[in-house]
DNA sequence: CAGCATCCGTGCTGATACTG
DNA sequence: CAGTATCAGCACGGATGCTG
């Protein structure tokens, strides 16, 4: 018989719930502020330093280019520069990124979706307490 | 023929990608340091806070206090008292985050699964720069 | 047992200015 | 166009001590 452990649903040497597991570092990187809406701005193919800075509103060019380093040291996506003047630096996202891209987008969609209900249980917490 | 605008997948009035979005906020409060270990913990039902804190390997009470509120505060969990002596707490995911663990469990199972890859693309990232 | 309050360092973040 | 460099602020997170 085999035995369900619920809670160990992969057959990986790694658990992140463990204090000294390197994947927690990975997750870090994951949860880094703008590392969702970069990743999903590629979801289309690849686009241009300016162009990702135009569809992630907001970000400023210290922040995009530090995750974006991130993201290309972790092997998630590519940098081709084109050395044509102006300079034209393409990001796209690789296999590993491509793998990345649909859990990240249900982060994505899982918040749009729920918005309302997260605002809703807020009020009520926000009334009790 | 219907058109086919690939990063647009949601039928949502809202878009992460927009600076005003109210969902960054929840995106935001998904990327706390924590949250995705202790919506995990709760994969297979209601836990003391004694034993998320014992899954959760590391974790801070501070911390720990502070990630549940959090999730409760937004209708991801409840938080159940009974006043026996010692006190016992609960927490258990809601229906909303019940929807929202299989994504974590995908982001911790990705992480689990590719952490090799990700240290060799780390390793050649940095040989070449 | 399940927490809150406080202190405090460090690191993330953003604005600004500058470069090939 | 595609960045890097530097600085200032503050929020995150951990350690410690205390409470019902």
């Amino acid at each position: 018989m085999t035995s369900t452990l619920e809670n160990s649903p992969t057959n990986s040497a790694y658990n992140a719930l463990l204090a000294g597991c390197p994947t927690r570092e990975v997750l870090n990187a994951l949860s880094d502020k703008w590392v969702g809406l970069v990743v999903v701005s590629l979801a289309d193919g690849a686009l241009r330093y300016s162009e990702i800075a135009r569809t992630v509103e907001g970000v400023s060019q210290k922040m995009l280019s530090q995750t974006l380093r991130s993201l290309e040291r972790n092997g998630m996506i590519t940098r081709t520069v084109t050395p044509s003047t102006p300079i034209r630096v393409d990001y796209e996202l690789t296999a590993l990124g491509a793998e990345l891209l649909p859990i990240l987008q249900a982060v994505k969609t899982f918040s749009e979706a729920n918005i309302e209900n997260i605002r809703d249980a807020r009020v009520l917490y926000d009334l009790a307490n």
